[in-house]
DNA sequence: ACACTTCTTGAACGTCCTGTCAAGAAGTCA
DNA sequence: TGACTTCTTGACAGGACGTTCAAGAAGTGT
């Protein structure tokens, strides 16, 4: 008794990774059918059987990006230096934005378009930026108990503090010309983590 | 010689007002005339003769959200105590997304749907954006004089660090079913201008 | 009153949208 | 090979979109 039918004739990751990259830079709503068949060469009919709509075609793209956070909030919280790594993670934010402009965070693109009426999309957002908050929590923990990050710090505050930051910057960096003119306000949020400041020794009594 | 012809059945710059309701909460793309037409009553011809198109009535909307924003930073900005009035407009961040969910902040929609491409927007966001950012180092310079904000800080540098802040809050607060969550992180971005944080246990409610 | 100007109205246009469907193509299994 | 299943194709439906326009309405100045 036959059971299997005419094989796909495209890659189904290959192509909920390509449809990310266009509602990653288009938005939803402004992504028509019409550029995901010139792009990726998948007609309606094709898509419509093998994901069930553009909605849930969207919610794959997004689950697929929320992979890719989680992914990038684990390797924040690795053994090693932690500030470091906090800091190329802010500054990649300003760097894409002058190699790829126009982008954004999708988790910040998708919260600002949908969210929160979208509950299924608001659930995927949720869950990544989720992840990335519990990630700098972990490293700010992490960085605590080894000495690199003041001890009487809440990191929780601080983590959230710094997924917010990371999430203005996207938006920001779009409405600025020169994005590394934000550069100074990572470290600004960087410096009020660690030991001390030392550029000013009057200021303080000494002990 | 007859130089008049007969008025305007509506106020042009109350329908402004409404149009940049319908466009705040909706965004640009998913704004239709038909919203407009049912929510103002402005049928497509008369909006076609008053203000040319979509996209100019946006940016005439758009503009006006601009000058509202240069007020609230104007306010930021006036004598007396500072922290508290910073404070005050982070935390109204998290209470509009209560009070008015889905809103979030215009120039941070804006940013995020239609820049860098659209370069009207562009302008007239980063003009808003800079605006609120001199409202808040005019402030922290102000307050660095009257010694409620430690003299060792960079007074540009922390205000592009709160105005991000503030932009990612309300992309946070979008994803967040309880925003109010996020107050800790305002808190902690405000003990970092204050003078020593080393013994200030004043206030930290657990969660 | 009349001439004149401007605004309003609502239909209509062409385009684009999401989603559907019948017919043919391309496989698998016995 | 032939029966069977599934996928692809491209046209199509139905509606929404932004925009235009001719005709009528409503004012103003003389």
């Amino acid at each position: 008794m036959p059971r299997t039918g005419r094989p796909r004739s495209f890659d189904q990751d290959q192509v909920v990774e390509g449809a990310l990259e266009l509602f990653w830079r288009r938005g939803y709503t402004a992504t028509s059918l019409r550029d995901l068949k010139g792009e990726l060469g998948i007609l309606p009919g094709s898509l419509y059987a093998a994901y069930g709509d553009k909605h849930a075609l969207f919610l794959r793209a997004l689950q697929r990006y929320v992979d890719a956070s989680r992914e990038q909030a684990a390797e924040v919280a690795v053994e090693g230096p932690v500030l470091p790594r906090i800091r190329e993670l802010l500054l990649s934010v300003l760097e894409a934005a002058q190699t790829t402009p126009g982008r954004g965070c999708m988790l910040g693109n998708t919260a600002a378009e949908l969210l929160p009426e979208d509950q299924a999309a608001q659930q995927l957002v949720h869950g990544g930026f989720g992840a990335l908050e519990n990630g700098l929590e972990q490293a700010l923990k992490a960085a605590q108990r080894s000495g690199e990050v003041r001890p009487d710090i809440d990191c929780g505050a601080q983590a959230r503090l710094l997924l917010a930051l990371m999430q203005g910057l996207h938006i920001l960096a779009r409405a600025e010309a020169d994005p590394p003119r934000l550069t100074d306000a990572i470290d600004a949020a960087l410096a009020a983590l660690t030991v001390q400041h030392e550029t000013d020794h009057s200021a303080r009594p000494s002990r």
